[in-house]
RNA sequence: GCACCCGUAGCUCAGGGGAUAGAGCAGUGGAUUCCGGUUCCAUGUGCGGGCGUUCGAAUCGUCUCGGGUGCACCA
């Protein structure tokens, strides 16, 4: 049977409210935290202070008339009033004990799935086909895929869709510039009547060498560029061989991004697109005029999105061009459409670049003024700053152009080999793949430690360090659990059947409480959509282990009973490090 | 011009009404020579500045100074 386990602070709360109660007094007041005086107690309650204006009473008496009421606590071990009116607490380590092996046992840890599970859509990467991922694309996304995951932990339904850039004027270029380039093939015969052929005409690499010098001579040739609109005219209007084309190009493309994001650890239920809406466009564009909300303005077709409260002049939301074109808004509108025909989300998250907020503003406001969105769907932005060089300026080559994400891998997994290599437990390929593995925790590590929506300074020699917070010292944590209870095996003992005991010393204690923390951790990580959270908490509790590691012999400890207690703990602390850095993206390997 | 975001230790970052503001890195000193020395412990300066709200402000409000970003036919 699987029951939901409460949240260790929820039970300390509910155990305090309660002493409110008995003690007359609004329970509004029990709310515990964790201490942010570890030296003093473990969890405090600053409800006596609040209190005080309301009941005309010193702080002080009201908490420890609260105290009075926990003396029999089953949990509460110490609850200490302190001027001018803290209430400090422990806990028991037998109810400590007790919720760890109940953690043990439940699945997930007894990670409370959310009561209602929300469907809810992310948004995320956004990458344009014919075009390598940059690092860009990379904030996108890494916290896009940990938020995806850690909302499919609590129980949503959680479906990310990669939003392609598949559509308009870019593909216009390539097919001119492909025209110009190979005039022969059969889609630029419009009589053509036959099958065109299954292989491309081009790879992955001619693909992202054409798009830019496309780019260039359109700048430059007038008539390049009219070329390339008549092109993508065409494309749009259906004609077969331009289709024909395209669907090469997305066909090459995806297979590119897919392994590139597969490298990353990123997946998407979703391969949608631009393209994917096109055809409700025109539908959705009447039904906004027709209702009244769409109107002519300067040429273009707008839609009001101005509110009373508002501190600063917001434009309309355009919906056409003045040439009567679709543009990005129009797609992201319709997008809107179709996720709420086809999936009805509860919610639809956009992890996009915050520079972005007020364009997405706009969309939010024009889809819930249209109606396009029920009046309980939520639509969030949650915007992510730049990812900078050292010079604090955003990330470059040494050239000055935008690093592609396949180069900045390679080089942070060069840079991880260099490390690996002189501990000389791994050789050759494995050593290449734990490589990869530890490289990319320093990146995802590294990004993610950080708030999401400030901008960052990656440091390579930083986020590959063994040492400090980082991807690679957390997976050195886990490798060295994981050693030391591989060790126990060969020396005869048996992972089953372990039980944690009462502590015997303040490190493992502090190791219990941190284990007992995970779900209202994570929980609160994706209330506030923040895994900087889960990174928090991680580097905690593996320094933690550390410590514990640090002053206690395991394995050679006489006690059968206490070294079993503590071979248990250790499995404990190395699922719930694995299972957090997975809700992060990555994973640990073996050995490193 | 208007609006939004950010200023916390030498550096990179947490903390977003509660007690003495924390980590890491770098520096210095030490421990452990044992299950992986990629570990552990100790040690210093700081909330850009002013005014206000509050029993209590790094946190809320306001002004100011610095930095960044955005303001309809790009995405």
């Amino acid at each position: 049977m699987v029951i939901d386990m409460e949240k260790l602070l929820d039970l300390i709360s509910k155990e305090v409210q309660d002493a409110f109660s008995k003690s007359s007094y609004n329970e509004k007041y029990g709310k515990v935290t964790l201490s942010n005086r570890p030296d003093l107690c473990q969890f405090q309650c600053n409800g006596a202070m609040a209190a005080a204006k309301e009941y005309k009473k010193a702080p002080i008496v009201i908490a420890k008339d609260v105290a009075e009421q926990l003396l029999e606590s089953r949990m509460i071990k110490e609850a200490d009033p302190v001027a001018p009116g803290f209430l400090n607490l422990k806990i028991k380590e037998s109810f400590l004990v007790n919720y760890l092996q109940q953690m043990r046992q439940e699945e997930e840890f007894g990670l409370k799935r959310d009561k209602n599970p929300k469907t809810i859509v992310v948004d995320y990467g956004g990458p344009n086909v014919a075009k390598p991922l940059h690092v860009g694309h990379l904030r996108s996304a890494i916290i896009g895929e940990s938020l995806k995951r850690i909302g499919s932990y609590l129980g949503h339904r959680m479906i990310g869709d990669i939003h392609l850039g598949d559509w308009g004027l870019q593909m216009g270029l390539i097919i001119t510039e492909l025209k110009e380039r190979q005039p022969e093939l059969p889609y630029f015969d419009l009589s053509y009547e036959g099958d065109y052929p299954k292989t491309p005409p081009f790879t992955i690499e001619e693909l992202e060498e054409i798009y830019p010098v496309a780019s260039e001579k359109s700048k430059k040739d007038p008539l390049y560029k009219e070329k390339a609109m008549e092109a993508t005219y065409l494309l749009q209007k259906g004609t077969k061989g331009y289709r024909a084309l395209w669907n090469h190009i997305l066909d090459v493309s995806v297979r590119d991004l897919k392994k590139n994001y597969k490298a990353l650890h990123v997946e998407f239920e979703l391969w949608n697109g631009e393209s994917s809406v096109q055809d409700r466009i025109p539908a959705m564009v009447q039904r906004m005029r027709e209702e009244g909300y769409a109107y002519e303005s300067e040429g273009a077709l707008v839609v009001d999105v101005k509110e009373e409260k508002d501190t600063k002049e917001i434009p309309p939301c355009m919906i056409l061009k003045s040439d009567g074109a679709s543009l990005y808004n129009t797609t992201d509108l319709a997008t809107i459409e179709q996720r709420m025909e086809e999936i009805e989300p509860d919610e639809i998250l956009y992890v996009v670049d915050k520079r972005q907020e007020l364009y997405f503003e706009q969309v939010f406001r024009c889809a819930r003024k249209t109606k396009l969105v029920k009046d309980d769907t939520k639509l969030t932005f949650i915007g992510f700053g730049t990812m900078n060089g050292k010079d604090g300026k955003p990330f470059k080559t040494r050239e000055g152009g935008v690093m592609r994400l396949e180069h900045l891998m390679a080089s942070i997994q060069e840079e991880m080999e260099r490390k690996i290599e002189k501990n000389k437990n791994s050789v050759g390929e494995e050593m290449e793949k734990t490589a990869k593995i530890v490289g990319l925790s320093a990146l995802k590590y590294g990004d993610l430690s950080n708030q999401a929506s400030k901008d960052y300074i990656f440091d390579m020699d930083r986020f590959t360090s063994f040492e400090g917070n980082t991807g690679p010292y957390i997976l050195y944590t886990i490798v060295r659990i994981k050693s030391i209870l591989s060790k126990y095996e060969e020396m005869g003992g048996k992972l089953e059947e372990k039980e944690i005991k009462e502590p015997t010393s303040e490190g493992e204690l502090a190791m219990m409480l941190g284990l007992a923390q995970f779900n209202g951790v994570v929980d609160n990580a994706f209330e506030e959509k923040a895994p900087h959270k889960i990174c928090a908490y991680v580097y905690e509790l593996a320094n933690e282990f550390n410590r514990f590691y640090h002053e206690t012999k395991i394995l050679s400890e006489k006690e059968e009973d206490k070294k079993s207690s503590w071979i248990a703990l250790l499995i404990l602390t190395r699922d719930i490090l694995e299972r957090n850095i997975h809700m992060l993206g990555f994973y640990a390997p073996e050995r490193m």
